[in-house]
DNA sequence: CGAACCACCTGACGGC
DNA sequence: TGCCGTCAGGTGGTTC
């Protein structure tokens, strides 16, 4: 569900809540959601400090005081919020409770989602983490456009390669394709390429201001303080297959890449 | 290297 | 009402 920027807002909030607070106990409701050893996870959090609280593509990272990591994966329906004590419900999987007496949940209604606790040499040997490409916000035009050109590979299964770039998904890759004028479908190496260069720019503008704006709420995201972002509003293509493009008014279409659906403007990209 | 599948899960919605 | 199929923001694995 989350991709890069509503995991970076749901960071932020909880870089403002949770800083500096203690995790006095973990109550773990549905075990499997833990990576790894569940005794573990409780032992290396309980009675540790989170002192920061940070992201890596669609990764959120809590820096603990011991120097290891809570990393959490919310997936597709996770949520991770923060509030005042109440009973769970029912598709909380995880609860800290916290020293000044508040919640950090995790709930997740698929339960794809995941956490787990690694100190740094557990990290650095975890695939997934390891194998994460470059932050696109971080990311030169040059080394985009070279890890882009020359594969046959559509344009938009490279763009949710995390391996790639981190952090884009299916939202936002349909969404800097259609500013950048590029259909999904496209072979990556017959897309121009200045227009290539152009499409890193299109996804970072693309992805500031869906930061800007709380992330996209489509049914199941919220933040951390449990509010819905407004980014959806500003869709140009995603779910709007059937519908006006709204720079053109031709059918917003939708096809099929890397099994996933795609919606584009077949006036507005080539 | 790349595409096409299936798998992991639950819930919402539309059609009949 | 209820049953059934379809679809959903992600990732991993297998096979061809």
């Amino acid at each position: 569900m989350p991709e890069l920027p509503e995991v970076e807002v749901i960071a932020r909030g909880l870089r403002q809540s949770i800083s500096n607070r203690c995790i006095s106990r973990v109550e773990l409701l549905w075990p499997t959601s833990i990576m790894g050893s569940q005794d573990d996870f409780t032992r290396r959090l309980t009675g540790r400090h989170i002192l920061d609280v940070g992201r890596r593509g669609k990764l959120l990272l809590l820096g603990l005081e011991t120097g290891a990591t809570l990393v959490v994966h919310l997936k597709m329906t996770g949520r991770l919020v923060h509030g005042p004590r109440k009973p769970a419900l029912k598709h909380d999987r995880v609860r800290f409770h916290l020293d000044d007496g508040s919640l950090l949940t995790f709930a997740d209604i698929r339960r794809f989602g995941y956490l787990a606790v690694f100190f740094p040499r557990e990290l650095e040997t975890w695939k997934f983490y390891n194998n994460l490409g470059p932050e696109p916000l971080e990311m030169t035009t040059e080394s985009f456009v070279s890890c882009i050109r020359g594969r046959c590979a559509k344009i938009k299964s490279l763009l949710l390669d995390q391996k790639i770039i981190a952090g884009v998904g299916n939202i936002y890759a349909d969404e800097a394709l259609f500013r950048a004028g590029i259909r999904p479908g496209q072979k990556a190496n017959k897309v121009p390429k200045k227009c290539v260069a152009a499409l890193l720019n299109h996804l970072n503008n693309v992805l500031e201001q869906a930061i800007q704006e709380n992330g996209s709420s489509i049914r199941d995201y919220r933040d951390s303080n449990g509010n819905a972002g407004s980014f959806q509003n500003s869709f140009q293509v995603y779910g709007r297959a059937g519908l006006p493009c709204k720079t053109c008014g031709k059918t917003i279409v939708k096809t099929v890449v890397s099994g996933r659906t795609s919606s584009y403007c077949p006036n507005c990209q080539q």
